[in-house]
RNA sequence: CGGGGCGUAGCGCAGUCCGGUUAGCGCGCUUGACUGGGGGUCAAGAGGUCGGAGGUUCGAAUCCUCUCGCCCCGACCA
């Protein structure tokens, strides 16, 4: 007999502390007046439950996380990992323990990221971990951006000190800094690669960890160790490297909108918001769902800058000694903070087909073992089936989850991990010859005749993709304003409420003078940042003539203003 | 680095103000039974040098000093 949800939700969390946290009223000293105050506290809190019922919370819809989005969205994120056992806290300050699950998405990241890299020409390579520090001063600029969160390696052993604990000794003639990014190192490396204009261009990608020593972190969002691609390439002039600059640009959008299911913005920088040491910083942003933008993924045309620094030069066609033109690139673990953001609910993660560590599980259903043998085979022969199909160019990724759990239990850990479809298989079922679906995206469930779903099972993944693309991409428009008035602006950007679940409109497309003192104003005022200025064509690109939102002075077209991560 | 909060069992907490039996509770975990189509019931168990180091005291989770760590809020960042 399946409970019914008030119930269900009567025996959990919001109410089963309701006692307790009554006793909390009762004036101090009643509990230990008489110096037995802990029977009293006993007493109190053993006051059995109230009945379903009555439970002054049962009106509230059941959610698998706690806090919702709605009630306190920071905590509703860090819970979302927690329940889908995607990562935690390590001892390590700043640093996560990715687990199996959120480290499945990154594999499946990496995978298809370093195919398009493939296919676009480029090359992997691994460069160190260390970087003299000798190097990151070579560019002004860059020194400029990283010098504040470097972690520096000073010594080369551990001795026993006086007190028996270790201590650092031998210390290095020059210190080595621990990478923020690896411009400085690969630019050494390239700078004795390139000779001739026959060695350009040069595409170089290396998967690798990053330190930045920051000092508030949030689990994928921003630690101090994460893992990226940082891709970097040369070539003879700057037409071809800005071109390459825009050709990973466009990777990265496609990657965001076809795998994550999550839209982006491309844009260009402002000034101020421009890697150090870059000419011109493209980037990919996008709308989470407590509408902060999140800035997704870069790429860098870096001029003649590192080239200049790096001393990489080439004998052109003519003889000529050159500069090279170079870029870099990368996206981080980040994308997985921003795929949570994007889709998952008050149910927890909901992870868009194409990048699912399980496509569809099987949750076998029976009472004795000769149920079990019967399902566990219809089960495994239904495997069989759903791996042998493709969902884009790779096989679908089936499991049957045969632990030894409570029925909610273990559907409840699907739900929460986000996988697209589940599927309870049960005598009745067999007996039918049908599956029961679960749609994780939708809530839908149905019954559908075996082999109609084995045939159909590829177009619900990708009605499941499609969907969490639409429903972004809504949400998304639903939550931009172009925006004229200085009044107006200030009011979009106004949390609703000073409570902790800070909504505010969400993003702006607004006219901008072109000049950093109203983006510190923005900033200062409003907590806004201009986000970046979309392409030719992008979603939100604007290039008639205007004014400028804060000082009415000539624009050349809209920027996209938004709170940002 | 400034302001605020918190470290007690795997997790969440009570106990600290006002020092005094063997430090409790809920969840989770283990074992068994009944169960099993959205978080089930019952029974029996295991699990803690109370963040760390000093100090006060006959006696410290509790008082004092120092220290480490975490969370929240502000300035930087993929």
């Amino acid at each position: 007999m399946p409970r019914s949800k008030t119930c269900a939700a009567a025996s959990r969390s919001p109410c089963s502390d309701w006692p307790r946290r009554h006793a909390r009223h009762y004036p101090k000293g009643a509990a230990t007046r008489d110096g037995s105050g802990r029977r009293h506290r006993r007493a109190i809190s053993s006051v059995p439950f109230l009945p379903p019922n009555r439970c002054p919370m049962s009106q509230q819809p059941k959610t698998a996380i706690q806090p919702t989005r709605a009630q306190d969205y920071p905590e509703w994120y860090l819970q979302v990992i927690k329940a889908a056992d995607m990562a935690e806290n390590s001892p390590v300050r700043g640093c996560m323990v990715i687990k199996p699950w959120g480290y499945a998405l990154w594999e499946n990241i990496q995978r298809t990221l370093d195919g398009m890299f493939k296919e676009t020409g480029h090359v992997n390579a691994y460069f160190p971990l260390f970087i003299p520090l000798s190097y990151l001063q070579k560019e002004a600029q860059h020194v400029d951006g990283f010098a504040k969160e470097c972690a520096v390696v000073t010594h080369s052993r551990l001795e026993a000190g006086p007190d028996g604990k270790l201590v650092p000794a031998s210390p290095l003639e020059e210190p080595l800094i621990v990478r923020p990014t690896s411009e400085t190192i690969i630019g050494e490396s390239f700078a004795r690669w390139v000779q001739s204009y026959r060695d350009l261009p040069l595409l170089i990608n290396q998967w690798a960890n990053v330190v930045r020593w920051e000092m508030r972190t949030r689990l994928f969002l921003r630690t101090a160790e994460f893992l990226w691609q940082e891709g970097h390439t040369v070539h003879a002039d700057e037409a071809d490297a800005r071109a390459e600059t825009m050709r990973m640009l466009d990777v990265y959008a496609d990657f965001a909108e076809q795998h994550l299911a999550m839209p982006v913005i491309k844009g260009r920088k402002t000034d101020s918001e421009r890697f150090p040491g870059a000419v011109d910083t493209y980037c990919i942003e996008a709308m989470m769902q407590d509408r902060k933008a999140l800035q997704s993924g870069t790429s860098h045309y870096l001029g003649q800058n590192f080239a200049r620094s790096s001393n990489i030069r080439f004998q052109d066609e003519a003889g000529q000694m050159q500069f090279a033109h170079t870029t870099s690139w990368g996206v981080s673990t980040r994308l997985i903070g921003g795929m949570i953001m994007t889709h998952a609910d008050d149910d927890g993660l909901i992870v868009p087909p194409r990048l699912a560590p399980q496509h569809v599980v099987i949750l076998p259903i029976y009472r004795d073992a000769a149920d079990r043998a019967n399902v566990l085979a219809y089960c495994e022969s239904l495997k069989t089936e759903l791996h042998a199909q493709r969902l884009g160019d790779e096989r679908l990724r089936v499991t049957i989850d045969d632990r030894d759990l409570r029925g909610g239990e273990k559907t409840w850990s699907w739900v929460k991990k986000g996988v697209p479809l589940r599927i309870d298989v049960g005598p009745r079922d067999i007996a039918a010859g049908s599956v029961f679906v679960a749609r994780r995206d939708t809530g839908e469930k149905e019954s559908v005749d075996r082999s109609e779903f084995v045939g159909t099972v590829i177009a619900r993944l990708q009605a499941i993709q499609d969907n969490l693309l639409a429903r972004a991409k809504a949400f998304r428009t639903e939550h931009t304003r172009v925006i004229d008035s200085k009044d107006e602006l200030y009011a979009w950007f106004t949390p609703q409420s000073g409570d902790k679940p800070e909504i505010h409109g969400g993003f702006a497309l607004c006219h901008w003078n072109g000049s950093a003192a109203v983006e510190a104003q923005l900033k200062e005022e409003l907590k806004v940042t201009i986000r970046c200025i979309p392409l030719e064509g992008e979603w939100g690109y604007d290039a008639t003539p205007g004014q400028c939102v804060m000082t009415g002075e000539p624009s050349v077209g809209r920027v996209v203003l938004a709170k940002a991560y």
